[in-house]
DNA sequence: CCCCTTTTTTTAAGCGGTTTCAAAAAAATG
DNA sequence: CATTTTTTTGAAACCGCTTAAAAAAAGGGG
C-alpha cells in the first residue's frame, strides 16, 4: 500500500514535509516540495479519506436528506452542491421516500461522525426525534421549524403569494381561481393570503373549488380540461408551482384557447420550464436558500461561513398573464 | 470527547474488551459483557466511524451513480439500497445530471478510499476514464461494456422486446407501431429484434414512422392523439417503457378510445404504474440485476456473497393486449 | 496437586494521516 | 563575528479503533 510514509521515504524527506506540502503549508523548500509532488504524481498517491478525517475531526462531507429528486427540491439541491464543492465539501444525497428508516441512516450516520452536518428538505421523523440529533452536529431544515437547536431556511409563502395576487389584480383580472398544492405548511398560509386578498378588495367569493394537492403538470392538463367545461370561467389562475402552470399553458395552447386573452396564468418557483415557456411567476429564491442553509452549517461547525442572503419573493412578469 | 478508552475506564476493563463487546466477538465475561452495555447506553456512545474505517480499511459505503431519479433508475437503486442495508452497507448516492465532474467526484471517492465501490447506472465520462478508475476499488455498471476490469449487470434488450412482439402475434395484431426511447445501446437491440420479427413472419413494412426518443407519460400522450389523426392506424403499440405507455392507455380511455378493442397497448419494465393500470408488458428484473451488481461488488471485495439471480425478461399478461 | 487445555483479559502495535515541539540551518542585524 | 530572527526540517505524539500476541484465570484429568 502506497501511503504517506512510502512518498517520504522516496522523496527523502519526513513524513510532516509530505504533510506539509500535501496540505500546502509554508515553509517547505520549494526543491523539497517539487520533489515530494513529482513522488505523489509517479506513484498516484492519494492521501487516505479515512485517516485524514480521523485525524482532522471531520468528515468534510454534508447530508441531503430529501424526500425525492422532484422539480421544486432539485434546485435546491443543484445550489446547495455547487456552494459546497466550493468551500471543499461534498455532498450525500438521501433520497428518503418519506421512510423514517431511511431518514434515519442520515441522522446516525451524523452521529457516528460520518457527516459533518445535515440538511432536511423533507423529514419522515417527528420533529422531536429530528432535534434529538441536533447535538451530534449542525442541522439545518427547509421547512418551518421552530427550535432552538435547529435553524431553519423557510421562507413564508403568504408573501410570495400575495405578490401573485396583487399582480392579478394590477393586471384587472378579478376572478381568481386558486391551484393549491400539498407541500406541507405552505398551503394554509397561501389561503389566509387569498382570504386577506379577497378582504381587502372585497372580492365576491364566486364558488370556484379549492383545488388541492396538484404539483404537476399532468395536474395541470386536467384543471386546462376543467377549465374549458365550465360555464363560469375564472379569468386568471394562480398556481401551486409552474410546473401546473406549465401543464395548463401547454394544454390550453393544444385546444386553441388565448393566454393570457382568454385566461390569465401565473405560476410559482420560477423553474427551468416557467422560463422556457414564458411564464409570468414568482421567483422563489431556493438557491440562495441553499446557500444560507450552507453558511448556517458552516459557521456552526466553527469555519467561516459567507454572510447570508436576503431572502425575498420577487413577481416575473412574463406573458402570461 | 467520549470515545473507547473512556468507555473502557467507566466500566473498569480494558479497550480491547470493549471492543469485543461492540463488534459481538465471544470470549467476554457475561457480566463485564452487560456492564459494557450499560456504560455505552448511558453515554450514548458510537463508535467513530472514521476511525473504524481507518482500523478496518473499509469504509462499508457503497457509491451509485446514476444520471438522475427517473422511473427506470429509481427500482433499481431502491433495491440495490435494500440489498445493501442487509449486509450493512450504507449508500451513498450520486446524482450527475450527466456531469462528468459530478461523476468524477464519486470516482475520486473511491480512489480515497471514502467508498469501498461503486455501480454506475449510467456515466458521463468516457469508458476508459471509468476503467482507469477500477483499480482502486470495485466498479459494476448497468450498462453494456465490455472490460476485463468492469463487471456488469446489463440485459440485451432484444429477447424481451421479441417477448413483446411475439406476444401482440399471438393475440393476432400484425400491424405494430414501434415506439423507441433513447437509452443508449436499447434502442438498436429493439429495432433488430422488430427487423427479426418481422422477417420470421413475413410483415410488410407499413409505413409507420419510427417514434424515438419517447420515454415519458407526456411522450405516451402525444402518441396518442397522433394515432386518433391517423386514417391507417396501427392495431397494437409496442412501447418503449411503461410510462410511454401509461400517458397512451389514459389519453386513449379519456377520448373513448377502447383498449384493447380499438388498439392493443404493451409496455415494458413492469412498473408500479403497470401494475396500476393492468397494463400487459415485459418484466424487467432491474430488482435482480441490483441485487446482481451488489452480489459482484461483494465478492470483489472479498467478502462473501450471496448467488447471483439469473436474468430473465418475462411477460405479464394483463388487460391492455 | 500438577500439568494441560480452554476461556478471558490486557498490553501494545498498528491503520495513515496531522501537528506540536524542538532543533538545525539560513538569513538578518548590530 | 556574535547574536537574534526567520525559515526549514524531523521526531514523536496523537486521532479512536481493532487485533495479534502475551498473560492471567479457570477448568479438567490423572
Amino acid at each position: 500500500m502506497t501511503n504517506i510514509r512510502e512518498i517520504a521515504r522516496l522523496a527523502g524527506v519526513s513524513t510532516a514535509t509530505v504533510s506539509r506540502v500535501i496540505n500546502d503549508h509554508p515553509y517547505v523548500n520549494a526543491e523539497k516540495r517539487r520533489k515530494v509532488l513529482e513522488i505523489i504524481r509517479q506513484l498516484d498517491y492519494v492521501p487516505n479519506s479515512s485517516a485524514t478525517s480521523l485525524k482532522k475531526g471531520m468528515t468534510r462531507i454534508v447530508g441531503v436528506v430529501s424526500a425525492s429528486y422532484t422539480t421544486s427540491s432539485t434546485p435546491f439541491i443543484q445550489a446547495f452542491n455547487i456552494i459546497a464543492q466550493q468551500h471543499g465539501f461534498n455532498v450525500m444525497l438521501f433520497l428518503t421516500d418519506n421512510d423514517c428508516e431511511k431518514e434515519r441512516i442520515a441522522l446516525e450516520m451524523l452521529r457516528s461522525k460520518q457527516l459533518d452536518a445535515l440538511v432536511c428538505l423533507h423529514r419522515a421523523n417527528e420533529w422531536p426525534i429530528i432535534e434529538s440529533y441536533a447535538k451530534y452536529g449542525p442541522i439545518v431544515t427547509w421547512q418551518r421549524l421552530v427550535s432552538e437547536h435547529i435553524p431553519s431556511v423557510f421562507m413564508d409563502q403568504y408573501q410570495g403569494y400575495m405578490l401573485s395576487l396583487e399582480h392579478l389584480y394590477a393586471r384587472g383580472y378579478r376572478r381568481i381561481l386558486n391551484v393549491y398544492s400539498s407541500r406541507g405548511l405552505n398551503t394554509p398560509q397561501r389561503i389566509r393570503a387569498y382570504d386577506d386578498f379577497a378582504k381587502k378588495y372585497t372580492l365576491d367569493d364566486i364558488g370556484f373549488p379549492d383545488l388541492h394537492h396538484m404539483m404537476s403538470i399532468a395536474d395541470g392538463e386536467h384543471i386546462a380540461r376543467w377549465w374549458i367545461e365550465q360555464s363560469q370561467k375564472p379569468e386568471a389562475i394562480a398556481c401551486s408551482n409552474d410546473d401546473v402552470a406549465a401543464g395548463l399553458l401547454t394544454e390550453f395552447k393544444r385546444v386553441g384557447v388565448s393566454i393570457p386573452g382568454d385566461v390569465a396564468i401565473i405560476g410559482f418557483d420560477n423553474n427551468d420550464l416557467a422560463r422556457l415557456l414564458d411564464l409570468t411567476t414568482v421567483h422563489y429564491p431556493s438557491d440562495k436558500q441553499a446557500e444560507n442553509a450552507f453558511a448556517i452549517l458552516l459557521d456552526r461547525l466553527g469555519q467561516k461561513a459567507p454572510p447570508l442572503h436576503a431572502l425575498e419573493f420577487e413577481l416575473i412578469e412574463r406573458r402570461s398573464t
